[in-house]
DNA sequence: GATGAATGAGGGTTCATTCAT
DNA sequence: TATGAATGAACCCTCATTCAT
């Protein structure tokens, strides 16, 4: 069954089948994070997915093995891409700073701002119970990330962009207030509102600058 | 294994009413940590509570109304304590870098070491779904931790220890770290184990030495 | 596996509509007996029919009411033609020990040794709660199969074959160890297998000898 | 958990929470055995049997770990004490006739007249799909069964009141009519009612006298 | 006719909560 | 106060049947 159709799917009562059943299957998906991201993984309840995505209980069975499987399979396929743009920006050789920066509004515009902030609540908040979620997130995602990271430091700390090695040895150093936005957003967003944005521009300007005076 | 009963009352046949119930909760809260930390809210079975507490699963209403109440009793005598002693150490007049170094060393040893690693993964786990829990330890942890860290940074600054006022407005920076530890050790440990003292240590460094070569 | 497809139509290229419809309902009872035989009626998914039929699931119901007509379409077709012989061979004039002896044969080899023994049990095993199919076996097999055993019993005591009564009175007796058989087969087989042949033959000596030392 | 009390509950308001128990457990098991019969293993619905044993869905899982459970312990419970009689009745040294006529009035009235009839016929009819339920029906009445008529039957022929021997070397022979009987009640008994015990003393009559002419 | 995606009622099982003892 | 048997609502998943293509 062809999942990833590439070619937009038709509008329109003009669809085929092909094209219906890829759709119902978005709508499963996009259902599924919605009740997910509301109730967690545990207490939501596939009749509500259902209800959400426009079809009947049983057709999610058509699609996913069972309600593990529908959550492994948000993840596979909205996570995965991520990655790749990530590699593609941390490979350049652009200075750190640019680099850096690049990251933090690819954050803001591609995660934060959008449903993949509640998807990567979840991967946190759900992860140590799904040990095949943890494994297929810190391979696909993490690891390549903090590998990307690390490249990026050594290249700046080569170039003389940087003096010490802390990142280059702990890049989740770099990523840390991105996880941190991720759950202040879920936790006490009501409370304190967060300007990740400032925060991420912050973070680096620590990085990247002198933080003790002479 | 050992249960972390806290200041539980002397156990022997000498106990009074009072002191029996009393170590009979503590074992309930003791055991629902556990059972919390393992399964996750949701799954975690009260059934399986009694048993790891040594009494019937009617005890366990006699001293708490509800599962939730159980947990969000869990939170408030567990989590409470530890913020006094960080703001006590952060009202020091000491350099910075002693105090984070403080810090770092309490979180390692009083959190990072204990049951209390478990708990704070439960209440960034679980929080975004029982708002009096988020907001108890919003209120009780959260916003007196941010106000001691401000004060600190801020301090600090007037010393000019620090030279840019970045972490008096995100004082979140200085603690995203822990967050991701705290988050690593359930998700990632066993793929890549963490040394948390040291990236703690590297942190520091990168918060106070200059990040860019001349 | 041999499907049992009866007479099934010549299978090629040059097959007309007609063939090709019949074969399918063919394809169908015979895979729908091997998924009855192994399941039991209700535990059998006509997901698997379809599949061994080499069918889609919606053409089942081209050919049959729902699955219950397809059971009693199965044993209407199946065992129906037994009967027939068995009626033949019972009217014979020959002695009763060779009626007897071929009716073991037969028994043997055209139900004992086919899928017709699984058929059979699966009368036996369902039909209780399939009143339709009861009353079907019953006016087409055991009604007529009760007779003509009678005819041939009461033609044996009249020419002397036999002394008494018993077995006219109850046909039931010589029948009633291919029953076992049939049950023993598919219960006990495995623990204790079952030389049905021999069993038979003795059956025979034992309903047409002296039983009783002077 | 004491299952057997041995001593009969208390009747009255004046139970103890044992007998209460177990008489719920029974209630559960007679309830099983009703439903069962009715519509099979897979069809019967634990709702009904919990409504018709005046209990909640949930108490049935308090006393049997599943469906199946619950059906296992019914035969093992209902038909394991049966053998106990019949083993005891074919070990005595009267005549052989004497013996089998024992053995058909016990089939009669405590197998033939009793629930004990329709579990009979569920070991029957369920059996094959239930390898444990089988293998423990072979093992604790079958097996034992033929050992016992078995020893009858070689006895009897050692003091000359049988001539051959088909019954020693198939002892289902002798059993079989009971199980025809067991099945012809299920099955056909609305269209010709089976008068079993004249069919069993014709049975034995059979066995035990010439069959054939001079 | 043939297909197979979609439906949705139904049922086994779990577990938080209650309450008689 | 403590117990643990009992409750019953809730939920995941199955599968006979339908129907648009």
């Amino acid at each position: 069954m062809a999942r990833l159709t590439g070619d937009a799917p038709a509008v329109g009562h003009a669809q085929g089948r092909a094209q219906k059943s890829a759709a119902r299957r978005e709508a499963i998906l996009a259902a599924a994070l919605d009740e997910f991201s509301a109730r967690g993984f545990a207490a939501a309840r596939l009749d509500d997915v259902a209800e959400r995505a426009g079809v009947a209980k049983g057709t999610i069975y058509l699609h996913f093995q069972d309600k593990e499987a529908l959550f492994q399979e948000l993840v596979r396929t909205r996570l995965g891409p991520l990655v790749t743009a990530l590699e593609q920006l941390g490979a350049s050789d652009l200075p750190i700073r640019t680099v850096l920066t690049g990251f933090a509004d690819m954050f803001v515009q591609e995660i934060y701002a959008t449903r993949r902030r509640d998807l990567a609540r979840l991967v946190i908040t759900e992860g140590a119970r799904f040990p095949a979620i943890a494994e297929f997130y810190y391979r696909e995602v993490v690891e390549r990330a903090i590998a990307a990271l690390r490249a990026l430091v050594e290249r700046a700390i080569a170039r003389g962009e940087l003096r010490h090695d802390a990142l280059a040895r702990f890049p989740q150093l770099i990523a840390a207030p991105g996880v941190v936005a991720i759950l202040w957003a879920g936790l006490f967003e009501r409370f304190a509102p967060l300007d990740v944005a400032a925060m991420l521009r912050a973070h680096i300007d620590l990085l990247l600058s002198e933080g003790r005076a002479r």
